[in-house]
Order: structure tokens, then C-alpha cells, then sequence
DNA sequence: CTTACGGCCCTGG
DNA sequence: ACCAGGGCCGTAA
């Protein structure tokens, strides 16, 4: 991949990244697919690691396609990506953890 | 439910 | 040029 494609596609990622809204999640392959480059997962993953701690992009909503959190239980990482989904109404279970199955919330972000 | 494998493609040593 | 290692993915057992 060319040094400029690079760029595009990192933009695109961001981009993509801006406009998932809270409540949603997406897996690290749909962000690539739909940054034009399908079977990039990998990058977009190595993209979000670049992140200052800082950005106001929810990274946190990036999952892997089993809808499950890419981070050991162990880690802070895992933490703090846990914590910030949990503050979007998404539910959390189990050793391994899964998301909850129904998509987007729509009207799901308000508790009861 | 779990692990194992092959394929994926950039980074950094 | 080589190689190892990732915020991965799909399939198969």
C-alpha cells in the first residue's frame, strides 16, 4: 500500500470512527471494509493503538466480528474499554465477554 | 462453548 | 531481505 492510499485510508477510518454514534459498536473489519479497503482489520487496529489518550474518538466502539472485546481481561485496556461501552447501555457478561446481540440501541441508551 | 490453523497486511527491529 | 508480532477474521473440529 503506497504511502498516500496509507493516508486515505487512515483518514477514512477517522472519519468512519466520527461517525458511529453511542450506543453502536463496529467491528475492526467493517471499518476497513467500508474505508474501501476490506481484509485491513489489522491496520485499523494498529491505527486506533496510535491514538493519543486524549482523542475524542470512540475507539471504544471498535469490537472484533465476534462482538467481543480484543483485549485480555487482565488489562487496563480491556478496563477502560469495558467501562466506557457499559456508560453506552451495552451489557457485559461472562469470562470472555460478549456484547449484548441486538444491535444498535435506537432507543436503547436510556435504561428503563 | 473452546481451541487450532491459515490467511491477512503493516511495523519495527 | 528476514522475521516476529499485533486492539483481526473465517472456518473447522
Amino acid at each position: 500500500m503506497t504511502n498516500q492510499a496509507m493516508e486515505h485510508f487512515k483518514s477514512q477510518v477517522f472519519l468512519i470512527l466520527s461517525e458511529t454514534l453511542t450506543g453502536e459498536c463496529i467491528s475492526y473489519g467493517e471499518v476497513a471494509k467500508r474505508a474501501g479497503f476490506p481484509g485491513y482489520a489489522r491496520q485499523v487496529g494498529q491505527l486506533l493503538k496510535k491514538l493519543p489518550k486524549d482523542t475524542k474518538l470512540p475507539w471504544h466502539r471498535v469490537v472484533n466480528a465476534q462482538k467481543r472485546i480484543s483485549f485480555a481481561e487482565n488489562t487496563d485496556a480491556y478496563l477502560r474499554q469495558r467501562t466506557k461501552l457499559e456508560e453506552e447501555g451495552w451489557l457485559i457478561v461472562g469470562t470472555k465477554l460478549t456484547l449484548q446481540e441486538k444491535g444498535p440501541l435506537n432507543k436503547a441508551a436510556q435504561p428503563y
